[in-house]
DNA sequence: TTTCAAGGCCAG
DNA sequence: CTGGCCTTGAAA
């Protein structure tokens, strides 16, 4: 249903370095079928941490309505803002990541260095963009490799933590993909950020999915 | 030469 | 399949 190149995205106002400052993210006009009432949810997850999304939206001649809106989950630090649609999300779709927040926080290396950001045991390095315990870093590496699909037997939100971590490998690997675990892990951040669509708890789309060099492939549920 | 992340290996 | 350890290769 989705492909790459049916997705052109551009960066505007895009500064790696320093690292302060706001990112716009435009998409070209789409059209996506959602099939049905349901529920977009848009995530950013940034390393190190929190960003603030100004803006997440339609433009252009959307064809639904959207209502936005957003929380800070403090556990994982992803930005989540909620979009709820129905029938064809048609139009412009832009993001504004403002990272100036930022320059206020006190450096986060040392208060990340213990724990794994997917299942809290100890990090063993950088794997894969970000700091993660060995057993994640062998986890999402043969996951994708083998490209292989898993799938929840609960509801998709099984808690993941370093004794549970084995117990469902679909919520392990959406958590790696949740708090930015990329192939390509000295981009720097935003590590990663998409737009899904979970229209009925059954289906997941994602878009914005090349934004940082995701491969499609990363998504299981596509 | 040193560092370190990616990938390989393999016992459990 | 998991995860700890090892090897490899690129960059500093």
């Amino acid at each position: 249903m989705l492909s790459e190149m049916e997705l052109p995205i551009s960066v505007q106002n895009f500064n790696l370095s320093p690292q302060f400052g706001q990112l716009t993210i435009s998409a070209a006009p789409m059209t996506v079928d959602m099939g049905g009432a349901g529920v977009g949810i848009a995530s950013s997850a940034l390393s190190p941490t929190y960003t603030h999304i100004t803006s997440v939206g339609a433009g252009g001649n959307p064809t639904v309505s959207t209502n936005t809106t957003s929380s800070v989950n403090t556990n994982n630090n992803l930005l989540t803002p909620t979009l709820m649609d129905s029938g064809l999300f048609s139009g412009v779709a832009t993001t504004t990541l403002d990272y100036t927040s930022l320059a206020d926080m006190p450096d986060t290396k040392e208060g990340i260095e213990e724990l794994c950001p997917v299942c809290g045991d100890k990090v063993s390095g950088y794997h894969y963009g970000l700091l993660t315990c060995e057993s994640c870093k062998g986890f999402f590496k043969r996951t994708v490799q083998n490209k292989k699909v898993y799938t929840c037997v609960a509801d998709r939100s099984c808690q993941i933590d370093k004794t549970q971590r084995k117990r469902c490998p679909y919520c392990r690997f959406q958590k790696c993909l949740e708090v930015g675990m990329k192939l390509e892990g000295k981009i720097g951040f935003p590590s990663c950020l998409y737009v899904s669509m979970d229209t009925s708890l059954s289906s997941h789309f994602c878009l914005f999915l090349c934004c940082f060099g995701y491969p499609l492939e990363v998504f299981p549920s596509l």
